[in-house]
DNA sequence: ACAAAATATATCGTATGCGATATAATAAAT
DNA sequence: ATTTATTATATCGCATACGATATATTTTGT
């Protein structure tokens, strides 16, 4: 017999097991993620360093849906562990352009197995993982 | 062409785009939440209490999928507010008992407009918000 | 040209979220 | 019965994550 406040059980909510499933994730990939030194925030900031060598601080905050106030601490400690410089840019002393050093280049070989080694945890079929993978895009698509 | 880095790039990964939906929620929440006084870990302990009345923190780590070191002081909190009491438990004194309040079980009622609020920025189909329930709650089954 | 609006970062305060560790109470083992 | 192990919380230190606010630089409007 369905009531008013059945919508108020945790187990009829779609966000509490997105937040559930995220920090389990954080959680798993920690014992990896030390080996590099790095926390899982900073990981997938290095991600992006990998890939585009040279960004923004405004690039990284779009590509990581973080803010500015979460990113610059962070990038105040990947620069101190010496994975990246930060310059103002000479176009637009506004920018903060951020590039990777050959120690932050470096320590790609090191993270390259780590991606298999959680797919391994996780354990998904492909077809979920797709699915899955459209689901959470649409989200981060929607607004804002 | 394909190349051996290419799996540490952020479009890539599964685990990232869940984190970053995780992140968007919690912020799509504040608004609604701020309206109660709640933060989102608040609401979602809230949650448990509005259904179960009375549990033990270990029952409430297991439900949120949360350690008792986060819950702790976010008990007090709750507690501060009137939400909730704790006590020792009769039967064994290692358990905390954690009975909800009058006023705990008024805010039910001012509650209970914010999963349909929420629905609406999320605008997913209900056949999607099936699947993803169903892979992540796989997830959250799958080991510790 | 120059005040006003917009943009990009930085800083502050608050609230998680975690592993590691400490503590207290109960259960198990011999 | 007494030591030992287990269990349930609490505390500590660190790293996010956020909104609000401040600051510096550039762009816009007139």
């Amino acid at each position: 017999m369905k009531e008013k406040y059945d919508i108020l059980k945790l187990e009829n909510q779609i966000c509490f097991p997105i937040y559930a499933v995220s920090n389990k994730i954080v959680r798993k990939y920690k014992p990896f993620l030390d080996k590099l030194d790095l926390t899982y925030t900073q990981y997938i900031t290095m991600m992006v360093m990998w890939e585009k060598k040279k960004v923004n601080e405004k690039q990284l905050c779009e590509s990581l849906y973080l803010k500015s106030n979460t990113l610059a601490p962070l990038l105040k400690k990947l620069e101190a562990k010496g994975y990246i410089t930060k310059e103002k840019s000479k176009e637009d002393e506004r920018n903060l352009s951020i590039t990777i050093t050959k120690k932050g280049e470096k320590l790609k070989e090191k993270a390259v197995d780590v991606p298999s080694s959680l797919a391994k945890e996780m354990n998904l079929s492909p077809e979920k993982i797709k699915l899955l993978y459209e689901i959470l895009y649409e989200i981060l698509r929607k607004g804002e």
